[in-house]
DNA sequence: ATGGCTAAAAGATTTAGA
């Protein structure tokens, strides 16, 4: 199976060349973030017309999360267990849930379709509620993988953390000023592997960049920075073969700021176009 | 001026992104 991560930033925008990016890549499990619409508003026929199945789950013109699949989904959820909520003014444990989080079954591989809280600034309720989230991602993680041991399982999405220094080539973002490099949230990502999930990309690709801002010529300096992951359980992490970060679609007509980044994983059972096992073949 | 792009909304500016 070819699993994908992409930060969309608005599918109404982008939707031929993300289609055409799954089609191209061989993917068969797109998770996709920021698609800033709601399900009424999805382009749902272009993916249909190339194979694709998707799950939707988006309240308004922020956010948004979806799964674009080949094979069968079940077991749909628009938040994991003990998700925070936010608005402004609602801080506390009343506050409606964004549309942040996806989770769906496929081929036997739970994936989580996550959009990170942003932070957006060392001081903002946005960066508690930021901590927080991951927080509870963690716990419902480790709970899901109890509850299910050897469990395939991917947190994938827009983490917006820079874990390494080396993840960071936008002069502008600097620690103790900037959110994404904080030591709390660098501590929340790492955390995670008390969960149970790790990187399955950095050991095969531990450089690249998978966002550059929009503005002041960040693509062109390439002054980018790594804050998009695919995140795997132990079971998940020992089938993945291959991974690949695609900084060409970061070019020409109305990229997203956001590149994909893809896995491949091989669990065994039928071979990757559904058909019987070589050996029957 | 110090947020310079980009996107969406019942908008003609504001909110959000990171």
């Amino acid at each position: 199976m070819r699993l994908a991560t992409w930060n969309v930033n608005s599918i109404r925008t982008r939707v031929a060349r993300t289609v055409e990016f799954a089609v191209r890549e061989d993917i068969d499990v797109l998770a996709m973030q920021e698609i800033k619409c709601k399900p009424e508003q999805f382009p749902y026929a272009a993916f249909e017309e190339a194979g694709y199945q998707v799950e939707v789950h988006g309240l308004n013109q922020w956010n948004g999360v979806a799964i674009a699949s080949r094979l069968p989904m079940s077991d749909v959820r628009t938040s994991f267990d003990g998700m925070p909520g936010f608005a402004k003014g609602h801080e506390g444990p009343d506050a409606p849930l964004e549309a942040r989080a996806l989770g769906v079954m496929v081929d036997g591989v739970r994936v989580w379709s996550l959009y990170v809280p942003n932070g957006r600034s060392l001081n903002d309720p946005h960066y508690t509620y930021k901590l927080h989230w991951l927080e509870a991602l963690k716990t419902s993680t480790a709970a899901e993988l109890a509850a299910t041991p050897g469990l395939p399982l991917a947190l994938v999405g827009d983490f917006n953390i820079i874990p390494f220094d080396s993840d960071n080539g936008d002069p502008d973002i600097v620690e103790g000023v900037s959110t994404h490099v904080s030591p709390p949230e660098r501590a929340a990502f790492f955390a995670l592997a008390d969960a149970g999930v790790t990187d399955v990309v950095r050991p095969l690709l531990p450089e690249g960049y998978t966002y550059w801002d929009y503005q002041r010529l960040k693509f062109p300096r390439n002054e980018g920075i790594r804050i998009d992951f695919i995140l795997g359980s132990s079971s998940f992490a020992d089938a993945v073969t291959g991974a690949s970060i695609h900084r060409e679609e970061r070019k020409g007509e109305q990229p997203s700021d956001h590149v994909p980044v893809v896995a491949e994983i091989d669990l065994g059972g039928a071979d990757d176009d559904g058909d019987l096992p070589m050996i029957f073949s």
